[in-house]
DNA sequence: ACTTCTTTGAGACTCAATCTCAATAGAGGG
DNA sequence: CCCTCTATTGAGATTGAGTCTCAAAGAAGT
């Protein structure tokens, strides 16, 4: 299904209303697989004339995230990135501490043992934040 | 080693003061394994007539958790937890969503996994955060 | 076009955490 | 014990991501 289609069709199961400014916020995130904060999609939108206002920039961000359009990830720096999930498999991530690069995994087996893990502890998971910091390999990695 | 020399020696040898506030900071964080925010901490030093200002308690969880004798915890609900870390071995955390009980967990397992995740993609991990969110069966808990 | 109810924008506000800077107080040497 | 040199402290101001307020604008159904 089609971006916009796929928004009016949970905007309208949910009797929210559909609007231009929804749509532009969305197509925003669409645009990349790229793990970016709020003011930086607003200031993307802003430098494209199209005049969202950091609140609804926020608060469409939220509309999307509770719909399961968008994923929030806290990686510990103060604020929120948040990456499309339309479409997108479960992954977790791995932060490089010298250049900030992202890059995304996902294991099987992990996933299993954790959900056993919790299981034994008497709990029913929900959700859970995977995320490994540490010193990338790269050449052009600063601390090389 | 007694918390209180353990603090000396490495104020000691990173040419910081022994101070006062910074002993009732870390007897304060010693005095229970909970996992607190700096908020809680301020205002059991406060309950117990012992007056540390809300800068110094930041500046001095800053010095133990550089240090490693605290823990940072990042629970995703935009404050920070502390807890003692001197003698406690590495875990992970499980989270109630209804009652905010905190459990702590730990496997071999998924330690390895990660680590051996980790080297695949090209990164020497210093640091991760494994967190898994759900609901508890404890009869107390809430939403029961 | 009319009505109803939601959404928007601008700026005020919140709250954890950090910063500023004058006053205080460790630590080591004499 | 006193002195000097710095590090630390406290009170309050400041920061910054995110939320809230409320009057005006605008979806959507009739
Ligand atoms: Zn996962
Ligand atoms: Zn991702
Ligand atoms: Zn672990
Ligand atoms: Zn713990």
């Amino acid at each position: 299904m089609h971006n916009t289609d796929k928004l009016k069709q949970i905007l309208h199961k949910k009797n929210l209303r559909y609007t231009q400014q929804r749509q532009e916020v969305w197509d925003e995130i669409c645009s990349t697989n790229e793990h970016r904060d709020a003011e930086d999609i607003y200031n993307s939108l802003r430098k494209r004339q199209t005049n969202v206002s950091r609140a609804t920039v926020y608060r469409t961000i939220d509309v999307l995230v509770k719909n399961n359009l968008v994923r929030r990830l806290d990686l510990g720096d103060g604020r929120s990135r948040f990456e499309n999930k339309m479409g997108i498999a479960h992954h977790d991530h791995i932060v490089c501490l010298d250049c900030r690069k992202i890059v995304e995994f996902m294991n099987e087996e992990i996933e299993e043992i954790q959900e056993q893990v919790a299981k034994e502890m008497g709990f029913e998971i929900v959700r859970h934040v995977h995320q490994l910091f540490g010193h990338c390999l790269d050449e052009k990695c600063p601390n090389k």
